[in-house]
DNA sequence: GTCTATATTAGGATAGAC
DNA sequence: GTCTATCCTAATATAGAC
């Protein structure tokens, strides 16, 4: 069975934005990579902010469904793993999204509260989990250390991939989250008790 | 006396790059700015990539400057927190670069290299300091956290005032960079003696 | 050095046939 | 749904007078 040209046009333009970045994908460029004429491209979308916009929504709808968690769950610090490996896989997918961010967001002004609306949900995820791990003993922090620590995992958490990948920009299709894991485990690291310590250590280590 | 025209076109530039992003920024709205026909903007700069390269180059001189601490410097935690300081200060005048930074360096591929070598030596500028602080025994940390921490350090140096800014996109003129200093502090917090630990706290208070 | 006028392109988008 | 051909606009850049 075909895949419908609407979906083979999103497709392709995700893959191209996080290649090459979004500002220089032209419209063009997108219907020629799948073999169709670029009247064929707006007759599925009326604009290219369109796409952006489409491609928006579903990482939007990834991310929340993510992000969503209950406020009294008890956390093992290898579920916290295991999110922020998801997190990090879904921002590898939509990776474009923050390496052009500032542009992206002037050029789309719809997607700037919606964008910020995110984060701030990422963040609260952050202080969710730290909060569980709290009040099981695994970490000791201050409210103020708290602060800060959730705005860094949130902001690590948004740039790591594209500080990752500065080191080999000509190469911008491989992208190995979890190196991304890892750093934002030695975040969280000297507040846990010593043997969740190590054992966040070690699973750094498997992505060695 | 009077300034050059071109080094008002670079004023300028820098301000509008900072304040709309690089991208939407015209020659034209740089012309604009300063009362010029675009002709003349173009008799001093050959292109808008050579304004871009120009401006990238003071910056590149400023920082070189600022990351050039001998290895064997002793450094007090006090300059630590003021080369933070003097380092976003720097961060922020040219914030234009970090918030779009893929695009302009897909765009200006000579910039490439030279950025990436920036980046090593402020990560190097990072580890000298801490080295620094271990051997006074301020500091306790093993050598796998230091590298994570130089890291986290370099990245959040890179993309903090981005940030910062994304919770008001809409001013982008007003950027605080005590508050990156006091995130930074915070990074390093977690290793530091804990004398110097309630130091580096109170030192970040300085910016509420 | 500075201006005005204009060339050049490239990219987004539409019209109308098939 | 898809194509070809074309329009429109905005941005970079140049030519030539003053």
């Amino acid at each position: 069975m075909k895949i419908k040209t609407r979906d083979r046009i999103l497709d392709a333009s995700l893959a191209l934005f996080n290649s090459i970045g979004e500002p220089n994908v032209t419209t063009l460029l997108i219907s020629d990579e799948i073999d169709i004429s670029p009247g064929n491209l707006y007759y599925h979308f009326k604009s290219k902010g369109d796409i952006v916009g489409e491609i928006f929504e579903r990482y939007e709808v990834e991310l929340l469904e993510l992000v969503s968690v209950p406020e009294d769950a008890e956390i093992s610090l290898e579920q916290q793993s295991f999110f922020l490996h998801m997190l990090f896989e879904a921002i590898v997918r939509y990776r474009f999204l923050y390496q052009d961010l500032v542009n992206i967001l002037s050029r789309h002004d719809r997607l700037q509260s919606r964008f910020r609306k995110l984060l701030r949900k990422k963040e609260q995820a952050f202080r969710t989990i730290c909060n569980s791990l709290r009040r099981q003993g695994i970490m000791t922090i201050t409210d103020s250390e708290l602060d800060a620590l959730c705005q860094q995992l949130s902001l690590t958490s948004c740039y790591w991939v594209s500080y990752d990948s500065l080191s080999h920009l000509d190469n911008r299709d491989s992208v190995d989250p979890g190196r991304g894991v890892f750093q934002m485990m030695h975040l969280m690291a000297p507040y846990l008790r010593e043997e969740e310590r190590q054992q966040a250590e070690a699973m750094g280590m498997d992505y060695f």
